[in-house]
DNA sequence: TATCGTTATGTAAGCGGTTACATAAGCACA
DNA sequence: TGTGCTTATGTAACCGCTTACATAACGATA
């Protein structure tokens, strides 16, 4: 079915159909008689020869570090649910959290002739970025660094909502609040959250210790802090990282949620179901990713959009208690 | 960059250049440096021009229940890996479970030029599938219904994995298991394999209870198996409903893993930390994406592809304990 | 040497849309 | 009634590939 066989049967030009499919200038009773006819035939213009003719492919690349993350899945369908709106598509690739291959999916996907490409999540640092970008379409970069890159970026306040989970413990009482802190931008703005938190009620900051954002780094951290001692409540920036900061608690004998707070971040469904329910900061991650689109489709118009900034929502459960005592 | 420039460069004609690069007769000097010109100029095709000129789009479409469901991502990441050997992409989209906007998306991913469809979990049924089959590409049935449909199935054994996990409770002492089943095909092979499992060690089978694959559904089952009594263990046929079992068994004062042993079926991520951690049947997403992929690009080679049938990892864990005692 | 079969390469016609430009029709106005 | 402007529609080129068919070159064979 092609345009020559709607042109045909409704006895016009291919160039009216076109035009009557595309809002360009027709008479209104062309235009309706064309939509019928296309309608009864079941016409759907193909995809290939408008991009061909077009040089837009109407798709988006958007790239993942990893398919199996449980954000990633939630942000997809924030993406994909505003670029349909467009009549838009994406492709989805995943660099495995390994750079070099970044760098190849990035390539790869361009190849592809997407308009726009949604970085997200860690992966390239920015000046390998912009070493590529000439050979690739416009970036949208998703909770990642580059700011210098001239290109729009999606992210949450890391550090408000770090902030937001100190004030909480501090809410509750405790005083001696350490940290267990994770690399990157992210890491970074949540320490800073937690600092400003602190000093802003006037309490000495706790230790910090990184964890590196795994559940093995957060076992290991929170075994440091134990040993260090001087706490009663730690903000740990990753839920994984609390996944194992639960575990070295329990072997020290410590029981989360009346010896030691627990604030997390990410809102991994995990996180409810722990021994006690993990008190964390949930992430918009649909409406990173519809925010994303959006600003991918205003790229491809030629725009160049605002950087978008969300906040993460407070999810307090039993890993915090009111903190009474003394030393 | 296109192919004439590539031709023109390497000083011969656009016929050679694409004959060189697709793997034609050339003569093996001609194609060496028709390549090494190409890669000089970084040429890379024009898919759109391609699929238009051969019809083929080297993109199969998915279409997933739900976009944020944990074992999808590994689905996907099995399919994407599998297709980017052969060249090929994908488009995925989610119907949200909703079997209406099933058929919207499959018309969707059709209109978009896919080579073929893999439909994963439960959505629109064999019927309705087989009348919107003329106007679809081909098929692949992942976990799903539809054995009439002449589409190559991709499939885990759920009646032999529910029989390993009952087989399990059995050699830990349980003589009377209850069941909380699951709705449709799954649900009715995992009943099956409960039974088979009974009956293979002459025991009669306990109460059975649906619990449609829910949480909510899982709790409310629980609840009825509680007040009916007569059990020492449940097969539990989705770590969903177990979750709300747990609940459940929890309200009711009933230890899990002392007073009752579980086990569910999925293997997702939550179940190894519940209290206790939760034995489980691991399902091999990654290979069912695989499997799948490779039998969608059979299909588009127009082979009719064997049915795959996978199995799943029985997953040991402290929600079964051995039953020593009398009733 | 004329003929034929191979093999390597070139020419040009699509694939199915979009769109610049040409044309025709309709109307207002002098 | 002729002129000019606006509006609706048609014609055909083009987007960048693939590929059927034509052609040329070259040995091998009669």
């Amino acid at each position: 079915m092609t345009i020559y066989e709607v042109a045909e049967a409704a006895g016009v030009s291919v160039a009216t159909v076109s035009r009557a499919l595309n809002g360009g200038r027709v008479a209104p009773s062309t235009r309706e008689r064309v939509l019928q006819v296309a309608g009864r035939l079941g016409f759907s213009p193909s995809p290939a020869a408008r991009v061909l003719a077009t040089g837009k492919s109407r798709a988006i690349g958007v790239v993942i570090p990893d398919a199996t993350g449980p954000l990633y899945g939630r942000m997809l369908r924030g993406i994909g649910l505003e670029l349909a709106q467009a009549g838009y598509t994406y492709l989805v690739e995943s660099s495995e959290r390994d750079p070099g291959r970044e760098g190849q999916v990035l390539r790869d996907l361009s190849a592809r002739d997407v308009e726009a490409l949604v970085l997200i999540g860690s992966g390239l640092g920015p000046q390998a970025l912009a070493a590529m970008q000439g050979e690739l379409p416009a970036l949208v970069l998703v909770e990642r660094e580059g700011a210098e890159l001239a290109a729009p970026m999606v992210t949450i306040d890391n550090e408000s909502a770090a902030e937001r989970a100190t004030r909480y413990l501090i809410e509750h009482g405790h005083e001696r609040i350490a940290h267990i802190a994770g690399p990157r931008r992210a890491g970074r703005e949540r320490l800073a959250g937690w600092r400003r938190a602190l000093a802003a009620h006037g309490l000495p900051p706790g230790p910090v210790v990184d964890g590196g954002f795994t559940e093995a780094g957060g076992y290991r951290a929170a075994q440091e802090l134990i040993e260090r001692d001087g706490f009663t409540a730690v903000f740990v920036a990753s839920d994984r990282m609390a996944l194992g900061a639960y575990r070295a608690f329990r072997e020290a004998g410590l029981r989360v949620g009346a010896d030691v707070s627990l604030v997390g971040f990410d809102g991994l469904e995990f996180g409810a179901y722990l021994d006690p329910p993990l008190t964390t900061l949930r992430q918009p991650a649909q409406q990173l990713g519809q925010a994303a689109a959006r600003a991918a489709l205003a790229v491809t118009r030629g725009e160049r959009p605002e950087n978008v900034v969300l906040s993460c929502e407070l999810i307090p459960r039993a890993s915090v208690m009111e903190y009474g005592g003394g030393p």
